[in-house]
DNA sequence: GGCCGAGTAGACAGATCGGTCTACCTCGCC
DNA sequence: GGCGAGGTAGACCGATCTGTCTACTCGGCC
């Protein structure tokens, strides 16, 4: 029973030809259909595999929905982070934290035509126990940090706050690009975003103490 | 054919007993659960009726989610607008745009623990044909519309940009709610919210020509 | 009294759900 | 040559899905 979990806790390489082919297709459908929509003899069937592949490698259907999140959550962090790196390595304060902005309308232009996956997934999966849950909260808290970390290097007088605050604008983005009401959410985002990051900078943090960050709960 | 979808098309007053138990039923467990895996046995089940019942008032589960969702809507609308008009009626421009964060505070506490009941049900309806999806439209693009409408009133210098920005700021607060990342994302969107007004009122509109609303695709 | 809308009770149908199983094939490695 | 991992093919299970049906009850209205 713990040999049959591999796929879920390795890295998506080490994965067998078949489960990558599952894999591959479970995430079309999931993202595209929805999770409870899709069921698996049709994951088989795209994928051009059988149930009994399926069963063998990820162990069932809510293991195989927790390995598509977790690739996808990967493949998201290591997007943002390569794109914010590249563009904006030695570019003046604040600039970094405004590169997380178009590295994500570039991300929604070719994996979000449905709004964010993790919403999305969430939305389909009420129970708080169900391991797909702890990625989606992972991939939340992960965004969270990582702009509370650009904050703080920039010198925001309050780096806790900007990074609530730029972590709503990627979720009110990400969403709003799914329901064709607003033209270019990305782009309203990231014009709010050079305000807040203007205003976080315009007071430079006092020396003294790094101030602590005030997160909800960190269990 | 015609008559048996009537509870769609009317007043949610006018309902029939049997069918208000049957829509409150399923509005809790849809928002709750999910659309797509309640069914309608445990939707009758809960309500204390039967199915038969179900099917005779809506005619199907499509015509029910559609029922569900319009209800939902005409609820939030009133809502946001008897606030808008009780708390903010006579204040200082600008007022009345931030009171709407305000009615969401309230809202979100009430209604929406788990997200936008909209942008959920919008994850787990991918047909753009569905009923369903054309009340998910109408309720952003009403709440988009009529802070356009509030910015103009307030005197923004481009009432469109700000609609735009604070849909998005709705957006981001209540998607954010349904995830406990952010220690208290209505609070933030506020925030940046009282920024954006400021700024588009700090550059009072030029007398002339009413500017035009840039709204991505009106049909 | 007669009628009809509304509801209850529950059987029924056909499809699909997640999940298990046997049987067989193929390939690389010892 | 033998063995085991990975895969294919497909039958099978019980449960649940949406949707339909008959038969009966109740209450208000003409």
């Amino acid at each position: 029973m713990a040999r049959e979990t591999v796929a879920t806790e390795t890295a998506p390489e080490e994965l067998t030809p078949g489960a990558r082919k599952i894999l591959d297709a479970a995430s079309a459908l999931f993202y595209e259909r929805g999770i409870t929509a899709v069921g698996v003899d049709l994951i088989a069937k795209e994928a051009g595999t059988t149930k009994k592949t399926l069963y063998d490698r990820f162990g069932g259907k809510d293991a195989l929905i927790t390995a598509y999140l977790r690739e996808r959550d990967l493949r998201w962090r290591s997007w943002l982070t390569s794109w914010v790196d590249g563009h904006a390595a030695d570019a003046r304060p604040g600039e970094q934290l405004l590169a997380t902005f178009d590295a994500l309308a570039e991300w929604t232009r070719q994996h979000n035509p449905r709004g964010c996956g993790f919403v999305n997934a969430a939305a389909e999966l009420p129970d708080p126990a169900h391991p797909g849950r702890r990625v989606i909260d992972g991939q939340k808290r992960w965004l969270r940090g990582y702009l509370f970390e650009l904050s703080t290097a920039a010198g925001a007088d309050d780096p806790g706050r900007l990074a609530d605050e730029l972590a709503l604008l990627h979720e009110g983005a990400v969403v709003l690009r799914g329901l064709a009401v607003v033209a270019d959410p990305v782009g309203s985002a990231r014009a709010l975003a050079e305000q807040a990051v203007e205003r976080a900078l315009s007071r430079p943090r006092a020396a003294g103490p790094p101030i602590a960050d005030t997160r909800p709960d960190d269990r």
